[in-house]
DNA sequence: CTACTTGCAAATGCTTTGCAGGAGA
DNA sequence: TCTCCTGCAAAGCATTTGCAAGTAG
């Protein structure tokens, strides 16, 4: 039972709601581009964003972007040592780690589960206790090579 | 027995043998700047590094770090969502993870050990087998609030 | 000597911003 | 109708590059 929302309209809700908080509106460029992030099961760059909504101009969307992250929409990733990325907040669907692809840049959504969260918070209280530091969150990247790129050797470039 | 460089001289004679096969130079500005990241026990931005080398270039700085790169002696390392830093690689180095203030920005190195380590992996791998991705290596970030931090709540911006 | 490096300045390219018109509530 | 949002064009900035001089081997 998690108190993320379960269906589409619920999530477009609960976005709604956070954009009123910050006296922001869910206009229909904004629910287009929440809808591209929805349907991405992976975080998403700009160029992929320009490519999916040609009518939305750059602008619009960067500064869409920052509004969302503001309203706690969205928050931006740090993949690869690339190129900046966007997905929906953990609050807005599950906690998860990334597979990153090290040769053509694809970064893949994984979820965790609830056994090796416990074990991964455990370590990093554990390794932040070191430095009197308070841990409030982790992230867990996996660095490798995907299916894709295994099995084709020469594919190459970002998705 | 770790194969890592033990001491100063070890690792400088590394670095410099990973640049000659390169075919490149460890010359004087090379060596500050490694010198530096040595020094740092953390990822150091390109600020930092101006202000500690205030002689040498940003521009030679930039190139000096792609070269670094190549030549598999240093590596950019994606903070918070934020700057970007620099930091040896492991090999010279030791495995490490890092712990990311969100109230100053401060990113501090902190050795694992070998239980984790190896816990951490065994999921990595189990994570990765759900996509057929090949695992090769992960990275541990630990997000939350610096003891500087902590004790003292008006302090603000990157070190 | 020959090849790699450096420093300056100019160019790039991603991201942000000013402003006037348009849209949401 | 008041406030927020959008689009275009221009501005900002971190990073990269061209080129001529310097230097390591």
């Amino acid at each position: 039972m998690p108190d993320h929302p379960t269906n589409a309209e619920a999530l477009h809700e609960a976005i709604e709601a956070r954009l009123r908080l910050a006296d922001q509106r869910y206009t229909s460029g904004r629910r287009r581009l929440v809808s591209f992030l929805v349907a991405a099961d992976h975080p998403v760059s700009i160029s992929e964003i320009e490519a999916a909504l040609p009518t939305l101009p750059r602008s619009t969307a960067y500064r869409n972007l920052v509004d969302l992250q503001g309203a706690g929409v969205v928050r931006r990733v740090a993949a690869g040592d690339e190129f900046v990325r966007f997905e929906l907040t953990e609050e807005l669907t599950e906690h998860h780690h990334h597979l990153l692809c090290l040769h053509c840049g694809r970064v893949l959504d994984v979820a965790s589960d609830p056994l090796f969260e416990t074990a991964i918070a455990d370590m990093a209280e554990t390794l932040a206790a070191r430095f009197a530091f308070t841990a409030r969150d982790h992230r867990l990247d996996i660095l490798g090579r995907c299916a894709q790129c295994s099995s084709d050797p020469d594919s190459a470039g970002a998705p």
